[in-house]
DNA sequence: ATTATGATGCTCT
DNA sequence: GAGCATCATAATC
């Protein structure tokens, strides 16, 4: 069964432990592809400077002023795509970045956009990697995952962990002042979650003086 | 094990 | 122009 519209308009860091261990189903073209999910970020587009939403709406952020439950997809790094589903009320513009997770089925169809993962843990280890293995790009931007079906990505009920499994700390790579919420969250020992890495600021190579 | 760096282009100031 | 919610690879301990 998909997740509700109401499962997502709550306050985003009470949704975001709730998506450990919810069930990510992608239709591509090929055929589906599940995943379960292992680790999870929130964003607080109200009160967060981590936010993409902090600074109001722009073009590339519309979607998370939209209604909960749909997808946020940004380009990042000149080569990467992130997926987050929006929460809260429609107007207060909060989301989820759904960070690493385990492929349940279609393996074979991740495996071949993700010839460079060494063993299967690795094919949606970090978020990056879990959109390139499950084939989402800003097409999907904006797109209902509350419908279940046939619909090219949804979000299903699945198998959270207990309680007591779930883990949270800083986010990873966010520096500033949004450094300091502690809102990833994981289920403990999973194979599947991304490494923690420090916000480090990098500027490209300056063109010679 | 940790730390550094190039890749590559969009978005916002 | 500066910075970016990253990944893969190389260098070094």
């Amino acid at each position: 069964m998909p997740l509700t519209r109401d499962f997502f308009d709550r306050p985003v860091v009470d949704v975001a432990p709730d998506l450990l261990g919810r069930t990510l189903l992608r239709n591509t073209p090929d055929g589906p592809i599940t995943l379960r999910l292992t680790e999870v970020e929130a964003y607080d587009g109200e009160t967060d400077p981590g936010s993409h939403a902090y600074r109001g709406r722009t073009a590339r952020n519309a979607a998370m002023f939209g209604p909960p439950g749909h997808a946020y997809v940004y380009f990042i790094y000149g080569m990467w795509f992130s997926l987050n589903v929006v929460c809260g009320p429609e107007g207060k513009a909060s989301a989820v970045l759904l960070r690493a997770g385990e492929i349940l089925t279609g393996t074979p169809l991740a495996a071949d956009r993700r010839p460079k993962a060494r063993s299967a843990n690795e094919l949606a280890k970090g978020p990056a990697r879990l959109a390139t293995a499950l084939d989402i790009d800003r097409t999907l931007d904006g797109t209902d995952l509350c419908t279940g079906g046939d619909a090219p990505l949804s979000l299903l009920d699945g198998d959270p962990p207990a309680p007591e499994r779930v883990r949270n700390g800083p986010r990873t790579g966010v520096g500033g002042d949004g450094a300091d919420h502690p809102w990833r969250y994981w289920i403990a020992d999973d194979p599947t979650v991304s490494p923690y890495r420090r916000h480090v600021p990098r500027r490209r190579a300056t063109t010679a003086p």
